[in-house]
DNA sequence: CTGAAAGCGCTTACAG
DNA sequence: CTGAAAGCGCTTACAG
C-alpha cells in the first residue's frame, strides 16, 4: 500500500501537509488540498489507522473481555450484553473489540490491549487482570463488583445479594425448608454475594442456612454448566433432602431437569427449580417453563459502555451502577402447602 | 506507562534485547532474561500491542463490518453470524473487531481498518467498499456474492436463487397464483438472486412473474423492516390481489401480520405469509408461528472466518462456499384447494 | 499556509 | 548471545 511518504513525494509537499489534508487539523490551501487528494486517489492511498493510533494514542475502539464457554456458543446473556455495548459504541463512533482469548500464565505473553478502554466480565477475587489494567492505566469498567472492594473502580452490576435474598424468600415463603444452591464458581464475586443473600433469606425466616447445601461450580469437575446441574442432582438426590434447587444459570437448570427426568422426580411437584439468570430462549422452551431471574443484560452492557466512555474522557471519574433484576415466575416452582 | 526504552535503560541492556525477551524471537541468556523481567515487573511494563502491530504488520484481529439496524438491536441473524465468526477467531487466537460505523461520504475519512482482514456483510452492486479493500490489499471475504461477479473474491452465501425458487414453488404448488414479494433493497445482490429464483418458480409453473408484485425495501420510505411490511400491506391490500406474501425477513413478516390484524385479514386462511430468513426467537413467538427459511447464520459466519484466515495466510487463495438453506414449515401458509 | 524534524513504541537485519 | 541503528506510517510542536 502507498504510504503518506509516497503521496507527499508525488504531490511535491511535505508529509505533514498530507497528514493535515486528511486529518483537517490545520488548514491547507484549496489548491494543495486538491493536488494531494488527486495523488492519493491515483495511488490508492488510505491512511494507516494503526500508525495514526500509535501517534495520537487513541484507537477509537474499546475492548470487551468475554470468555467463550467451552462449547463455543455464547449465552443469551453474552449476546444481549454485547448488543448493549455495541449500541453505545455505535453512538460514540467507536469500534468494539471482542476478546475471547484465554488468560495467559506466562507474564511475557501479556500486552496492552489495542483499545482505549476495557470492559471486563465476571471479576474474581483478587483478580490479577484488574490489577494489571490499573497498572497499565487502561480505563476499566467491570460488569460485576471487585473484591477486595475498591470504590475507585467503575462497575455495573445487578444487586446480586438482593436477587438471591428475594429468590430465597420466595421459596421459603412457599414452604420449602431446605434449598440446594448450585452457585457459580467460588472465586467469582457474584457467588459470594448470592450466597450472602440466600443466607439473609434464611435468617429472615428464622432458619439457619445449611452450608453444605451451597455448592460451587468447579470447571475441573464439570465440562459445562449443564453437566454441573445434572451431576449435582444425580449425586445428591436421596442423600440430601432438599425440595427446591436454585441454579446459577438456566443451563445448569437444564441439567437439573434432565437428572430429574432420569430419576423420575417430578418438577415442580417434587422439586422446585429456579435459575438466577434468564436466557430468554432456553427458559421458555424448557419443560416445565423455567422460573428465573431477568438480569437485563443489554442494560448492563449499555451502562458499562457509558461508564467506560466517561472514564476514557476523564480517568478520575468512577461510578457504580446497580441494575435491578426481576424475578420472572413461570412454571418450575411449587408452593408446598 | 513504562516503555521498552525505560526497561532497557533500567536493566542496562539494549531495547532489542528487551524486545527479544518478550517476543522470544531470539535467544537471550538466562541471567539477562531474568533481570529484564524483574525490571519490567517493577516498572509495570507491558508491551504496546499497537506499536508491535505497526512494526510486524500484523494485528491478530479481523474485522466484521456489521451495520446496526436503525433501532440498534441486532437481528438473530447477526447474532448467530457473530457467534460463528467469534468461534473461529477464538480457535485461531484472533480478536474480532465489530465495526458498526456508518459509511463515510468524505473520502478523506476512510482509513485502513486496524485488522488483518475483513468480513463484509450484504455486498451491494458495484460496492465501493469492496473496491476499496481490494485496492488496499486487505484480505476480504463477503457474506453474499459480489456484483459484478468476480471469482477471485472469496465469499460464503446461501443459494438465494434456490431458496426463492423453492419458496415460490411451495406457494404455487399450494394453489397460490399471485404472490407479493417484499424483497430487500434493490441494490443488494441477494435481492437480485431472490427475484430471479422466484421468477424461475413461476416459469416452472407455466406462469409469468408479475413484476409489479416484486417490491423493494427503501430505507428512505421505511424506518425499519417491520414498518416496511406493515405499510406495504396497508397500501396494497385490496388494490392488488395476492393470496400470499414472501417477506425478506421475519421482521418484515411481523409488520405484515400486524397489518393483517388491523385489516381483519386472517392468516393463513386469507393470506399466507413466509419469510426468507428465520429468526428463531421471533418466528416461534409469532401468531401464527411463521413459516420461514433457516439460513444457518452461524455456519455462514464460521465459514466466512475460515475463508478469511486462509486468505490472510495466502492472499492468492479464493474460494466460494454455498451454505444450504432449509425451508421450515410452521403455521403461516395455507394450501388453497 | 507549509516544511523539517523529532516522536509514538515497537521489530529486525546487520555486525560482532 | 547482544547492541546500534534504521524502519513501521503516522502526528505535532516549532519555525518561518
Amino acid at each position: 500500500m502507498a504510504t503518506i511518504d509516497d503521496v507527499a513525494r508525488m504531490a511535491g509537499v511535505s508529509k505533514g501537509t498530507v497528514s493535515s489534508v486528511f486529518s483537517k487539523k490545520r488548514p491547507i490551501s484549496q489548491q494543495v488540498t486538491e493536488r494531494v487528494l488527486e495523488v492519493a486517489q491515483e495511488l490508492g492511498y488510505f491512511p494507516n489507522h494503526l500508525a495514526r493510533s500509535l501517534a495520537i494514542k487513541r484507537t477509537m475502539s474499546i475492548g470487551l473481555k468475554i470468555p467463550l464457554p467451552p462449547d463455543g456458543t455464547m449465552t443469551a446473556f453474552d449476546t444481549q450484553l454485547i448488543n448493549g455495548v455495541i449500541k453505545e459504541c455505535s453512538k460514540q463512533g467507536y469500534r468494539l473489540v471482542l476478546d475471547t482469548l484465554p488468560e495467559q500464565e506466562d507474564p511475557t505473553l501479556y500486552s496492552q490491549d489495542p483499545v482505549d478502554g476495557v470492559i471486563l466480565l465476571n471479576p474474581r477475587k483478587n483478580d490479577l487482570r484488574i490489577q494489571r489494567y490499573l497498572m497499565m492505566g487502561t480505563p476499566l469498567v467491570l460488569v460485576g463488583r471487585s473484591d477486595p472492594y475498591d470504590d475507585t473502580i467503575s462497575y455495573v452490576d445487578n444487586n446480586n445479594t438482593n436477587v438471591a435474598r428475594q429468590v430465597g424468600d420466595y421459596l421459603l415463603r412457599g414452604g420449602h425448608k431446605t434449598v440446594l444452591f448450585l452457585n457459580a464458581s467460588s472465586d467469582m464475586t457474584v457467588s459470594y454475594d448470592r450466597k450472602h443473600g440466600l443466607a439473609e433469606a434464611y435468617s429472615q425466616h428464622g432458619l439457619p442456612m445449611p452450608e453444605e447445601y451451597v455448592v460451587y461450580y468447579d470447571h475441573k469437575l464439570h465440562a459445562n454448566g449443564t453437566e454441573y446441574g445434572y451431576m449435582s442432582i444425580m449425586n445428591s438426590y436421596g442423600n440430601m433432602n432438599y425440595t427446591a434447587v436454585i441454579t446459577d444459570t438456566d443451563r445448569v437448570a437444564l441439567g437439573v431437569l434432565r437428572a430429574a427426568r432420569e430419576l423420575d422426580i417430578e418438577v415442580p411437584e417434587q422439586l422446585s427449580v429456579i435459575a438466577l439468570s434468564n436466557d430468554a430462549i432456553l427458559a421458555q422452551d424448557m419443560n416445565p417453563k423455567l422460573t428465573s431471574v431477568e438480569l437485563s443484560a443489554e442494560t448492563l452492557g449499555a451502562e458499562a459502555a457509558k461508564l467506560l466512555f466517561e472514564k476514557i474522557s476523564d480517568k478520575r471519574i468512577h461510578r457504580q451502577i446497580i441494575i435491578p433484576a426481576q424475578l420472572v415466575v413461570r412454571e418450575s416452582c411449587k408452593f408446598l402447602s
